[in-house]
DNA sequence: GCTCACCCTGTAAGATCTTACAGTTATGCC
DNA sequence: GGCATAACTGTAAGATCTTACAGGGTGAGC
């Protein structure tokens, strides 16, 4: 499959069906422009104590070992960085701005080992709560690399955001049972109040309802969310973007 | 003030220090992409019943009132779509989806009245809750306009995000009070697992500390982010990103 | 030595939430 | 009419959270 232009990757990406698919995508994508490797990864809130990870990699097999057995993604800056932002960043400011930390130095000089030298990280976050990045790297040193990685950008950004649609909905079986709920109206409002901190008495005075009917739809969005209270009904559904307020 | 291309704009973001510079780097992106006008919302979560808005506006004062006046934020599907979606979306459509929808194409024609007849509209999300978009508009019918705004889209995407940027840095006394809480580690352990559904006792014996602390830690958290229980604490929280586990 | 931030713990009364019981009403669809 | 869905309501026991009281301990930095 030969590629030429951003929007058939993109069309390409719409039509493609599973892990693999998105990951030819991924490397004809890194092939136009002129990248050796890629890295997508995202989170998905289902849980916070543990959340739902989806990884899709052309990085060295063994480079991931090591960074798996060694935790390498506590000190990552482009994880990091990518968890608080949503602008792209190049691997050479994120190196920049570390060069006073040591554990972070010997990451890059590791990562350069398995000609990941330079590179840039895009970040993405879903209205659900789902964080996601994806990495371009060369083998190229950073210098010589500089002009064609800047004029990427803008593209590996949308094509960041279209990645990340595909796998949500190639992974919708696994995801969807966790983040599909669909809560009523009175659910959503009863959750709501509750989230700002009313009292079940002070949500029925609001909603013009009983406090025991309030209490009956907060124990149904509770089970519908599959959560065992209603602290926990408030963190799924804020986190899952389900009582997020209208722009009004 | 003459722009000649994306990353001057970028820059010139970077540099603005007021609303009244982001607006004129917003005239510029649209002059130097052949739009006719522009308007930018964003929705803070600092209440999810009374979120904070910011407007950046380029659009007729009339349109704003009438839009304002008429609630039209409800069935703007521009606005619903940004609020939902991570990637861009031409006016044509969405217009093209909602044909069925009544209101909505009379809404698209009061707009067209006002020079607002095609465009594109870029969402962005980040990982503090935060949602915000960017309209651009053209008087051209999208038919001629179509190709021109097909290859402006990476770039409008791009500067959506750093435009978010922008705002969040320049509003950053107004908000920063409200969305810049730091919680101690053991503020967030004891938040975490209550956010996880489980009880007191229950978080105590997880962290290995007494149930007593365990309510001594949520009561500061409860107190640093400035809201009145457990619940709203944990809504707070997780609608910030002051949970949001690592990358591990 | 002092301050500060953070972590830790106990008791107890009262407010609030959870869960069990047991229903009524309205709407829309087959 | 039967069925499903959603909204609504009451009582009561027991679990859990909130708030008030009152403390002790550690490490960093001036």
């Amino acid at each position: 499959m030969a590629l030429n232009n951003y929007q058939e990757i993109i069309d390409a990406l719409s039509g493609s069906a599973t892990v693999e698919d998105i990951h030819d995508v991924c490397s004809d994508f890194c092939r136009l422009y002129e990248f050796d490797n890629f890295i997508y990864g995202a989170r998905i809130p289902t849980s916070f104590s543990k959340p739902y990870f989806i990884y899709i990699s052309g990085y060295p097999r063994e480079w991931r070992e090591i960074y798996n057995s060694e935790r390498y993604v506590r000190i990552d800056p482009t994880v990091h960085y990518c968890a608080n932002h949503i602008t792209p960043v190049t691997w050479d400011r994120l190196r920049q701005q570390s060069r006073e930390n040591a554990p972070v130095r010997e990451f890059f000089g590791e990562a350069s080992g398995f000609g990941l030298v330079s590179g840039v990280s895009f970040p993405v976050h879903s209205a659900r709560g789902e964080s996601a990045m994806l990495s371009l790297s060369s083998a190229e040193r950073q210098v010589s690399a500089q002009n064609r990685i800047r004029e990427t950008i803008p593209f590996g950004q949308m094509f960041t955001a279209y990645l990340h649609e595909a796998v949500r909905r190639v992974f919708s079986k696994e995801i969807l049972p966790l983040t599909n709920v669909r809560l009523t109206a009175r659910e959503q409002q009863c959750l709501l109040w509750c989230a700002e901190g009313k009292t079940t008495w002070e949500t029925s005075q609001i909603l013009g309802i009983s406090e025991r009917t309030v209490i009956y739809h907060i124990q149904n969005a509770t089970e519908k969310l599959n959560v065992s209270n209603r602290s926990q009904a408030i963190a799924r559904a804020v986190a899952m973007g389900l009582i997020t307020p209208q722009f009004a």
